[in-house]
DNA sequence: ACATGATTGAAACAGTCATTTAAAATATAA
DNA sequence: TTATATTTTAAATGACTGTTTCAATCATGT
């Protein structure tokens, strides 16, 4: 393997990542990336065998970025409040999808964040792995906020909770523009953002001790049929 | 236009509904609408002029249906508490997301869900408008429970907050059986959803009443260094 | 410098896409 | 029924897709 071949390999690999991110999988097209890295048609063919193969190397490298550049951010801290621990948690997890056009982290996390919302070919064991170990560390993190006496699932869809307030902002970032459109785009931070989701979520699973559902201020009469079919299960 | 006609016009309607739910604009097929359809690839074209035409009267169908047969959850129900208002606007969101596949709130769900989360061609204006009137509704809700000393823009994140716990569950509904593969898809119905959400967010709302961020429990020492940089934004 | 293998480039391939065409079939009106 | 308009059908069109082919080019080791 020459020199210039893995120059223009790693220049696929760029433009591949950049064109993924923004279109998905499906609709990517290899003349696009193929253009945008300077390089021919048949040169992702060559390199990489095929369009998913070449799919599949950005999902590793995208993977491996994330891991080592932000996935430290994600391990328990021991010996710090939970309060902290999420806060970490949640910035770790956001900062990927955050990020301007050129910003690596922004590419990384947004051609990962992609493929855990819609699949498209095939999830790699490595993929799901990190996945299952993210939740697993928000399990406890959630855990050690609400206590040992609420139940697993409920600590489950506490994570559940937190992870779509954090994914909210990520293939659909537009969407909180959509939303709220007076809001400018650029003043919302990840810092603002990672302090608001952390303090929104601390202060509901500090209530979360008690594994009766009904203790929590639901004493209105039910106005909305929806509501009042449903209440009784709280 | 005869009757014959009518009927055809609605099967494309009713079969695209559900191609574009499963695929999206951009990968669903005419062949595969027509195919579903029972009727010719060049029907698309002659009752609806083109693709997008048809993909615009889906979105006014399934845009029409969830306003009249959910929408009124979403209304205030004005004497109620705040909480049981919540509790009707999840619910009133969150219904269209489920459903199995041959229920028609699930379809009209996810084919709006879908155009929220990634608009394909051009957003409508009366959806947008749906989209900033639910938006309204919510910042009153928010507004109910976090009182007068909350500024806007904390509203609106407690809003987007919100709304992120129930989007999370939307096209990515996959990504709940994902995170937590060992929780059965079929257990999470949508009432106990919608509860856990309510509740998850009351419990956060009700201690929003102090405008100072930092009155909140972060009083652990920094080990983490993203929370160190960023924890005195709070 | 030369020969060899690796890499690139332009073109062509087969497939699918939305869309168009025009003839056939059907419904509607007289 | 007959004439007219509407609707359906099969086939073709042109623009895209991923992939292949093969000659030209380049780099590398001798």
């Amino acid at each position: 393997m020459s020199h210039q071949s893995q120059v223009t390999r790693d220049q696929l690999v760029a433009a591949a990542t950049r064109v993924f991110a923004d279109h998905g999988f499906k609709s990517a097209t290899i003349r696009q990336i193929s253009h945008l890295a300077g390089a021919n048609v048949a040169s992702v063919n060559y390199h990489f065998g095929d369009k998913e193969a070449l799919y599949q190397e950005v999902l590793k490298q995208s993977f491996d970025y994330v891991m080592t550049r932000h996935s430290s951010g994600t391990e328990r801290t021991g010996a710090s409040t939970g309060a902290l621990d999420l806060r970490a948690f949640v910035e770790a997890m956001l900062r990927p999808l955050f990020g301007d056009e050129a910003d690596l982290d922004g590419l990384h996390g947004r051609v990962l964040a992609r493929e855990v919302i819609e699949p498209a070919p095939a999830m790699e064991s490595w993929l799901r792995s990190l996945i299952e170990k993210q939740a697993c560390v928000l399990d406890g993190i959630v855990r050690d906020l609400v206590g040992q006496q609420v139940d697993d699932q409920t600590v489950r869809l506490c994570g559940m909770s937190i992870m779509g307030q954090i994914l909210f902002y990520s293939p659909c970032r537009a969407v909180a523009a959509r939303f709220y459109p007076e809001l400018p785009a650029g003043a919302i931070g990840v810092e603002l953002l990672a302090d608001h989701i952390t303090r929104f979520s601390v202060e509901a699973l500090q209530r979360f001790t008690g594994p009766a559902p009904r203790a929590s201020g639901f004493e209105g009469r039910g106005d909305s049929e929806e509501a009042e079919t449903a209440v009784h299960l709280l």
